[in-house]
DNA sequence: CGTATAATTGGGAACGTTCCCACTATTAAT
DNA sequence: ATTAATAGTGGGAACGTTCCCAATTATACG
C-alpha cells in the first residue's frame, strides 16, 4: 500500500517494480534490453506494468550512474549560414540512429563564447564534440577529455580526428576546368579569415600556374574577408585592371556570387564576357541567373563523417590513430562557366 | 588521507569540501553563488580549492536533484532550411544567456521522427519544447507537461503560446505594394503544404481583389508545392496565359526565386517585362540579379520571442494565458518590382 | 533422488548533487 | 550578564538509476 498516495509525480521503476511483484533491478534489466537474463513472463509483466502506470525513463538518473549521456556539442561559427546547417544536417542524421542527441553552438569567431559551449560540454558532461575551431587551439580541446572531431582540414591539432573538404584539389580543378575552356589570364579571389585558413587555395593557385607555365600576374589575386563586401571588392579591383582576367575563381560562393552580381550590375553578361566558379555549393548557387558554377563540397557527408569518428572513439574499445580525412570536391556545372570566345 | 588515492577521476565538491576544510553543503552553497548566507573567508578557501583541484561542477547530479536541466528542444520540419536556421539562431542566442542549451531535431515532416524528439525531450527532462508542428496534434503536446511554445501561427493549438509572422498582413502588403506600382493584373502563386497551411495569404488574396475591385481570375492563381520545383511550374503556367500578369507574388521566396529564374530563362527581363515579389527574405534573396524584393519575417526575432515565452512558462511563477504573438512582415525592396510600364 | 550447474532474481551501494533541519558561534537587545 | 535572535555551518537523506554480488530457483546429469 505504501507508494499509492504520494505517486502523483512521475512513476519510477520501484513503482513499476511494486506493480508487476518484482524488483527494481528486474525492471531495469527490461528495460535495458537485457532480454537474456529475464524470463518472458516476468518481462511480460514488467512491460504491462510499464504501460499501466505510463511510465517513462529517467535519462538523467540513467546519466548519473553510467557516466554516459549520450549528448553530443556541435560548435561552429554560426548555425545560421548554410554550408554549417547542412554539416549539422549530416552530424544530427548519423547520430540520431545510436540515439545521440545533438547540442548546437554559434560560437561566432569568439574566443569567449567558443569557450562557453566547451565548458557546457565538460559540465554536462557531453560524450563528444564537433568543433570547427576558430580561436580555440588543440591544447583546450584535448583537456576536456571528451571525444573530439575537427570539422575542416587544419594545421596544429595533432591527435585530434579531423574531417573537411580538400581544398588543394578542389582549387586545383576548379583552375584546371577553367583552364580547359580556354582561359588563360585567370583572376582569383582569396578570402581570409583572421586565423591563417585557406592556405590550401592560395597555394592550389601557385601551383596551378607553375604547371601551365603561366606568368604569375599579383594583380590577378586579391585578398578580401570571406564575406559579401569582400566579393564586391574582390570583383572591382579585378574589372578596374587595364587588362582583365577572363575568367575569375572564388574562394567560396558567398565571394563567388557577390562577384558575380558586382559583375553584372557592372553591365557584364555572365558568362559571356567574363567566367565565375566559386567553391562550396551553397544552397543560393542554383538560384541565381544563371545559376554558379562551382566545386561543390560534401557538407552532409562531411557531417555523417565527423560523425562516424565520433562514434568510434566514443564506443570504440581499443584507441587508435587520429585520422584525418579530406573528401574531395566535385564540380557542378551551372552556368557561370563559359568557353573563352 | 582518505581520497589520496583514488581521485584519479574527477574531483566532486566532497573532494573540495575536504581540501577546503569546510563541509560540502558549504561548498555547495559558493557553487550557487549563495553570497548572502557564507563567511567571505570560506568562499575564498573554497573557491581556491576548487582552483586548485580544477574541479568542475557535475550538471548531471545536480539535473537529478533539482529536476531541472537547462535543455530546450527545437523541433523543426529541417534546420538545413535558411529560414528555420534563422529562428534557431535567435532561440538559441536568447536562451544562452540564462544559461540554457538547444537540442535540435529535425522533425522532416515525418510524424515518427518528431514524436521520437518528443520522447526525448520527455526522458531527459527537458524544461522546454519550441516547435514547429508538422504531424503533431495539440494533444501531444499538452500530454507532455513541458511548457511549449509553438513557432507559427496555427489552428488547433489552443492552450500553447505561439509565435510567427502575420501572413495576412504580410500578403495583403505585398500585393498593396505591386497595386501601388500600377499593377492590376497579379498572379499568385500559392504554396502548399500537405497539411493546410498558409490559408492566411490566400484569404489576403482574395481580400485584397475584392477591395480593390479587381475581377478574381481563376487563372491568375495557381496553387504548386513548396519547393522550387512548384515555383517552375508556377511560372510556366502563368507564363503560358493568353493575357499574362504584370506582377507575380509567391507565397515564399524559395517559389518566388525560382519563378523569377524561370522567368528569366523563357527571356523575359525582371523587374521590366513583370515583377515578382516573395515573401520570407531567405538568404539568397540578396544574391540575385536583380535581388529578389520581399515581405520579410522576422526570423531571428521569433526565435528571440519564442524563447521569452518559453523562458516566461519555465520559470515564471504564476501561470498565465496562452500568448498568441504575431510579429508583422516588412516590405525589402530590392530590385524584382518595377512600376507597370 | 541428490548434487552440480545454470538461469533468474533480489538487495544494497553508488553516482554527485541539493535541500532540509539541526547545531554552533556570533551579535543584538534588555 | 543573560537571553534572544541571527548568521554561518555541518550531516544526512533524497533524487532514480545501474551494477555488483548474493540468494534463490530451475535444469541437467549421474
Amino acid at each position: 500500500m505504501s507508494s499509492h498516495f504520494k505517486t502523483t509525480a512521475r512513476p519510477t521503476i520501484i513503482d513499476v517494480a511494486e506493480a508487476a511483484g518484482v524488483s527494481k533491478s528486474t525492471v531495469s534489466r527490461v528495460l535495458q534490453g537485457d532480454a537474456a537474463s529475464v524470463k518472458p513472463d516476468t518481462r511480460r509483466a514488467v512491460t504491462r506494468a510499464i504501460r499501466k502506470l505510463g511510465y517513462e525513463h529517467n535519462a538523467i538518473a540513467s546519466m548519473l550512474r553510467t557516466a554516459r549521456t549520450f549528448m553530443v556539442m556541435l560548435i561552429t561559427p554560426d548555425i545560421a549560414n548554410p554550408f554549417w546547417s547542412e554539416v549539422a544536417r549530416g552530424l544530427q542524421d548519423t547520430l540520431e540512429r545510436p540515439g545521440y542527441s545533438v547540442v548546437v553552438g554559434n560560437g561566432d569567431q569568439d574566443s569567449e563564447r567558443e569557450n562557453a559551449f566547451l565548458k557546457t560540454a565538460r559540465r554536462n558532461r557531453f560524450d563528444g564534440i564537433a568543433i570547427n575551431p576558430t580561436k580555440i587551439h588543440r591544447r583546450t580541446l584535448l583537456a576536456t577529455g571528451i571525444p573530439t572531431v575537427i570539422l575542416g582540414i587544419r594545421d596544429g591539432f595533432a591527435g585530434l580526428d579531423m574531417v573537411g573538404s580538400d581544398s588543394f584539389q578542389g582549387a586545383f580543378e576548379a583552375l584546371t576546368y577553367l583552364y580547359q575552356m580556354g582561359h588563360r589570364r585567370i583572376g582569383f579571389i582569396d578570402g581570409r579569415y583572421v586565423t591563417e585558413q585557406g592556405r590550401a587555395r592560395a597555394q592550389a593557385y601557385a601551383e596551378f600556374l607553375k604547371q601551365h607555365n603561366l606568368e604569375p600576374d599579383p594583380s590577378l589575386k586579391v585578398e578580401v574577408p570571406f564575406d559579401r563586401a569582400g566579393g564586391q571588392r574582390g570583383m572591382r579591383v579585378l574589372l578596374s585592371l587595364a587588362h582583365r582576367p577572363t575568367a575569375v575563381f572564388a574562394s567560396n560562393d558567398i565571394l563567388a556570387l557577390a562577384a558575380m552580381q558586382t559583375a553584372q550590375e557592372a553591365g557584364l553578361n555572365v558568362p559571356r564576357d567574363l567566367s565565375i566558379i566559386g567553391m562550396d555549393d551553397i544552397y543560393p548557387t542554383a538560384m541565381t541567373m544563371p545559376g554558379l558554377t562551382t566545386m561543390a563540397k560534401q557538407k552532409y557527408e562531411t557531417g555523417c563523417q565527423a560523425a562516424r569518428l565520433l562514434l568510434e572513439r566514443i564506443e570504440g574499445t581499443a584507441l587508435r590513430e587520429a585520422r584525418r580525412c579530406a573528401l574531395p570536391c566535385q564540380l557542378v556545372e551551372r552556368g557561370s562557366v563559359a568557353p573563352r570566345s
